[in-house]
RNA sequence: GUGGCUGUGGUGAAGCGGUUAACACGGCGGAUUGUGGUUCCGUUAUACGUGGGUUCGAUCCCCACCAGUCACCCCA
């Protein structure tokens, strides 16, 4: 019996993970530009941390994440996102005492017990960035940016951009009261989830996909009537910069993300093609995280993409280019006398950086020159007894198909100095 | 976690109570003597997701489980 991999997880085979590799040398490339460095930080914590960092009353503390105790009895678990982590380390190694803003990148895997679906893994990559120390919106405009421009790079339109403010402690607990108070009356009326989330999280009720709450939550507040001073200046502040940017946004005053500790700046980014899993790119600000996590007050704010999701858009939109599989020579070896030769010959020329295979299989020259034609390889060299006695080979360009005896010196700058034009 | 649909070889797929379980692609080999990409020929493969049940008999019917998929939930 052959044991099958973990639900929701997926193997990258060599043709994925050429797409993987384009896609994370454009974040690289990307992040290198807007001044961003890699941070790498472990793929489990203490539980305790995202207890705290994320909160417990959210969906994916309590009943996504992966929790185990290790030997030692500690409760650990496998990260379900990394904002948490990189605030632990942003303290841990006292990166505050740096130049601020500390603007740090991410990408690797996460984890979240869901059901899995197309463009919903258990293990799923994100790419991320963090900007730990600014408050302004300046920094939320640089991040919101930052993304698009990633999509823009990778080709992909049609996505959508939505943005809106959750609020602060100061201003949200107002909304919170204004909002029950509006609802109050209609509870009844709600379905079972909506009840529930009335005390927990009522702003969730605005986003409910069910006619009756839709029906019953019509002309309810919005968060962003109810702004204070400070968090109405930085939406309204964001939303110019956007638009100077040529950034076009559209306000979403139902737009919720699922972590508590966001706060003010909300934006997610949704390539609808996708269906239910359309959500790309979800972020925020987070003034109160480090805080929470035992720092100093501290300003911050992230985004995290859903690198499989980004693939799966990219698949359907036919973004993704052709990798190329070929390799420079395939050396064939005709008989014993010519293998070790050719064994000889496919180190050198190695050596020498161009990129070669050889026949492993005793195969027929013919079988071989058909192996190289898949590759494919620009040149084959045969080596078969004559060519062992005469010290030279056959070297054939496959593209031309001529072919000419050379000594084995001169094999190598024939082939470079050809490719070089 | 809830509900719907699906599950045949490496891949795409026919068959739907009794079949040597088609066909295509792929893989491998060959079409004289040491030469590829097209074509032709041959060959290959532990294929009916797993476990029960109904039946004289099950790939086909029923149940459970597992997995995928879609939607919900939630989110990237």
């Amino acid at each position: 019996m052959v044991i099958s991999g973990p639900r929701g997880t997926k193997d990258m085979l060599p043709e994925s993970s050429c797409r993987w590799h384009y896609v994370e040398q454009m974040v690289r490339d990307l992040c290198r530009l807007y001044a961003y460095q890699e941070i790498r930080t472990p793929i489990f914590e203490h539980t305790e941390l995202f207890l705290r960092g994320i909160g417990e009353t959210t969906d994916v503390v309590s009943k996504e994440m992966y929790t185990f105790t290790d030997k030692g009895k500690r409760s650990i678990t496998l990260r379900p996102e990394n904002t948490a982590s990189v605030v632990r380390s942003f303290l841990e190694n006292k990166l505050y005492a740096e130049p601020q803003p500390v603007k740090l990148y991410y990408m690797g895997p996460m984890f979240r017990y869901d059901r899995p679906q197309a463009g919903r893994l258990r293990q799923f990559h994100q790419f991320g960035i963090e900007a730990i120390g600014a408050a302004g919106p300046t920094i939320d405009a640089e991040i919101i940016l930052l993304a698009t421009d990633f999509f823009q790079k990778l080709g992909l339109n049609e996505l959508t951009l939505l943005i809106n403010s959750v609020g602060c402690p100061q201003c949200r607990p107002i909304y919170r009261d204004k909002l029950q108070a509006f609802l109050h009356d209609k509870l009844d009326g709600l379905c079972e989830d909506c009840q529930s989330r009335f005390e927990r999280n009522p702003m969730r009720i605005l986003d409910c996909k069910n006619e009756n709450c839709q029906t019953l939550s019509h002309g309810a507040p919005h968060m962003t009537e109810c702004l204070c001073d400070e968090c109405q200046g930085q939406f309204l502040g964001l939303q110019t910069l956007l638009q100077a940017a040529g950034i076009t946004f559209t306000l979403d005053p139902r737009l919720v993300r699922g972590l508590d500790y966001y706060t003010k700046t909300a934006f997610e980014i949704q390539y609808p093609p996708l269906g239910a899993q359309s959500a790309i790119c979800g972020g925020g600000r987070y003034d109160g995280l480090v805080e929470e996590c035992g720092g100093q007050p501290t300003p911050g704010i992230g985004f995290a993409i859903g690198l499989e999701r980004v693939l799966l858009a990219l698949e359907k939109q036919q973004l993704l280019p052709d990798f190329k599989t070929g390799i420079d020579v395939y050396i064939a070896p005709i008989g014993d006398k010519g293998k070790t030769l050719a064994f000889q010959l496919l180190h050198q020329l190695r050596r020498s950086g161009l990129s070669c295979d050889m026949d492993m299989m005793n195969r027929s020259i013919k079988a071989q020159l058909k192996r190289a034609n898949k590759y494919p390889a620009r040149y084959v060299i045969i080596i078969g007894d004559e060519e062992v006695d005469q010290e030279k080979v056959m070297v054939k360009n496959m593209d031309s198909g001529e072919q000419c005896m050379l000594a084995l010196q001169d094999v190598q700058s024939m082939i470079a100095g050809e490719m070089d034009n």
